[in-house]
DNA sequence: TATAAACTTGACTATTTTAGTATGGTATAT
DNA sequence: ATATACCATACTAAAATAGTCAAGTTTATA
């Protein structure tokens, strides 16, 4: 189990912004060379946020990205579904007909993971961006 | 970010054992037809699990597997690193040189990285098989 | 108004991981 | 004897990941 880039670089490059949002947008340019992720990747995460609200784009030269909120009010889990990364604990539950495996009942450990969901899902609901800028991380990248 | 079969299936086809469990080691054949498993598959797990002493065997006809505790002292987490399932939310761990990403510094969200890690490692020391297989699981398959 | 800096869109692809199969054994209870 | 187990290594199809490539459009500013 693990997350994939997706993910962690929007949460980097949005980090990145709330850090040092000021009167102009953010180029992703800027973000590029600071958090080392490839800008055209970076178009690619940056164009599902806007779709999703997160920020809002400011064109032409010296244009950039904004948040669309303040840090406090942007939480991990509406970035991670923004970008769809998504936990996924188990792949049983779309077939409702067929249940776990093929099998008529769930599965013995249906339950746990579905517990494991609702634990990250909840750790991901009371973060948010600010937690990430402020604090002890203000010697980092 | 998804679990992998191989975590998943392990911790089945364990709950499982600890549910049939009685005089007679349980076959993997059974399980297989129970849980839905390639026995093939489950071979290469048990394996695993066997040589971190999950389980122990009982060769020849009539033969199986047995729990090498009871089902209280096997944790999730036991389990898990057993089958190699680990909880890998970056990758920036092993290059201690370089830092996340290439740069000198831990890059700005590596905290929060860790603290999920720590949180679902939590969550899985807490839950042991027993959890599995009584109370509202008892008419699962 | 030229133009560089920035955003937009869609298609494409190499690599890695996953989720198993296939093959060919060895051991032992009955 | 032999069927029923376990053991080990190698292989592979399919999916996901982590981007790259190409070809634009838009606009601030010199």
């Amino acid at each position: 189990m693990k997350l994939s880039t997706k993910g962690r670089y929007a949460v980097m490059a949005l980090a990145d912004i709330a850090k040092f949002d000021g009167e102009r947008p953010v180029s992703l340019r800027d973000i590029s060379l600071r958090q080392g992720i490839s800008l055209l990747y970076l178009e690619q995460i940056f164009s599902m946020l806007k779709k999703n609200q997160i920020v809002t784009s400011v064109r032409g030269s010296n244009g950039g990205y904004k948040l669309t909120k303040s840090p406090e009010q942007i939480k991990i889990s509406n970035i991670f579904s923004a970008v769809q990364e998504n936990i996924k604990t188990v792949g049983c539950k779309k077939e409702s007909k067929k249940g776990c495996n093929g099998k008529s009942a769930k599965c013995i450990t249906h339950n746990l993971w579905d517990e494991l969901e609702l634990h990250i899902n909840e750790f991901f609901n009371k973060k948010n961006l600010s937690d990430l800028v402020k604090g002890k991380n203000e010697n980092r990248v």
